[in-house]
RNA sequence: GGGCCGUUAGCUCAGUUGGUAGAGCACCGGACUUUUAAUCCGGGUGUCGAAGGUUCGAAUCCUUCACGGCUCA
């Protein structure tokens, strides 16, 4: 017997449902399961006021407006814009060029979920009179006794919960992740099997704001100024030149263009003395880190509790003290290239207990 | 002018006592990916400055020349 049950549409009363719909295929497929689960469904898409020329696919500009209004008349579903251009300029893309500038690697889309989908469209949905926000993520929200809980979907290679941390926990009932049970496959079959227009679209990868060749622009005219400096070995040997330090992250490999006897990393970047540190692969690992910026779905805090440290990093077993407004997190095992700026998110099992901004390595 | 050192992949260099070369960076391709112009995997792209000589065999030893650097007059 279960001890908790997870959402199921097909035994609750029809509800309103608002869709988040990036014009891709996981949110559109949200939207007719749900259409078919016999909800009221309502489309959105947020406008975030981005240009998008030469018809490139981008997750958030006009194409992606026009591809979710596509599939909403295919599904027979309304559709609505929303204009959040100035909270995404507000709320995301100044912090990410503040963060550059700091010398750490921020994640838009951590803070994209943490005030644009999950608050202010949030919010907003339910200010309109919709009972719930379903998106395309593929994570789960489960019930246990009363308290929800963020949980890893059932395809675990898709799984997004990294990305859907920050999520205030008290919000989550209204919430609605109907992919959370399926595989990505299975998703683009039913995208195929029901014909929608976007069956075929790639998968989304880039920043929905800036696209992989803009970047030198975009740091250009945002940023006050790139001053270049100079590429420290650990011991204090000047052995190259940066262009700028908002270009580099910790980790990173390419672009130094330093020619040594192994490969060099990037280990450490300094904005006050506009100084990037480089050494071997050895030298990116660590055990401790601090984080704040914290938000909590669970108090656990003892027993079995893995962390990763990015997306795409596979979780690793720690532990976590918790100390005035930040974590201290140990890894049993060194991790590689832990990022200030970066999110760790820490789970028990399948359960998301929350996460946080990592401020600084220890050692 | 003399002496010394250097000249090897697009770049920076390694190459043991002679057996026709290999690292890093760059570049190209691939994997992964709604964060990182991230990472990972694969690919050597070469008249070893030139010409002679010694040798079964020369990037390696010898001679001359060319170019570059340092140094002494």
């Amino acid at each position: 017997m279960r001890l908790y049950s997870i959402k199921d549409w097909k035994l609750k009363p029809k509800k309103k449902i608002l869709v988040a719909m990036s014009g891709g295929v996981d949110s559109s497929v949200a939207a007719l399961l749900l259409k078919k689960r016999g909800h009221t469904v309502v489309g959105a898409t947020m406008c975030l006021g981005i240009k998008n020329s030469n018809n490139k696919v981008q997750c958030c500009g006009t194409q992606a407006i026009d591809d979710a209004r596509k599939v909403c008349r295919n599904l027979k579903i309304p559709h609505h814009v929303f204009d959040f251009s100035k909270a995404l300029e507000d709320k995301v893309i100044s912090k990410f060029v503040d963060e550059y500038s700091s010398g750490r690697t921020p994640n838009p889309c951590i803070d994209c979920n943490r005030f644009l989908k999950f608050d202010l469209l949030l919010k907003k949905a339910l200010n309109m009179g919709f009972d719930y926000l379903a998106t395309g993520h593929y994570a789960k929200v489960v019930n246990i006794f009363g308290n929800y809980y963020l949980s890893r979907p059932r395809d675990r290679i898709k799984d997004q919960t990294y990305f859907l941390y920050p999520i205030r926990n008290e919000m989550l009932k209204y919430i609605s992740f109907p992919l959370g049970r399926l595989t990505k496959t299975k998703v683009r079959e039913i995208a195929k099997k029901y014909k929608l227009p976007v069956a075929n679209k790639p998968q989304s990868q880039d920043l929905c704001f800036l696209s992989r060749n803009d970047y030198t622009d975009f740091f250009e005219n945002r940023m006050e100024k790139i001053e270049g400096g100079s590429i420290f070995s650990s011991d204090g040997k000047v052995l190259g030149r940066h262009d700028g330090i908002c270009y580099y992250t910790i980790g990173q490999r390419r672009r130094l263009d330093i020619s040594s006897k192994s490969p060099l990393y990037v280990t450490g970047i300094h904005p006050a003395e506009n100084r990037i540190v480089v050494g071997n692969r050895q030298a990116l690992r660590a055990r401790r880190l601090i984080a704040g910026n914290l938000n909590f779905h669970s108090e656990r805090s003892s027993g079995h509790i893995t962390a990763k440290i990015r997306y795409n990093h596979k979780d690793a077993r720690c532990s976590v003290v918790r100390n005035n407004g930040k974590i201290e997190v140990v890894f049993k095992e060194k991790q590689e290239a832990i990022t200030p700026g970066q999110s760790i998110v820490l789970y028990n099992r399948d359960h998301v207990l929350g996460g946080g901004e990592i401020e600084c390595v220890i050692e």
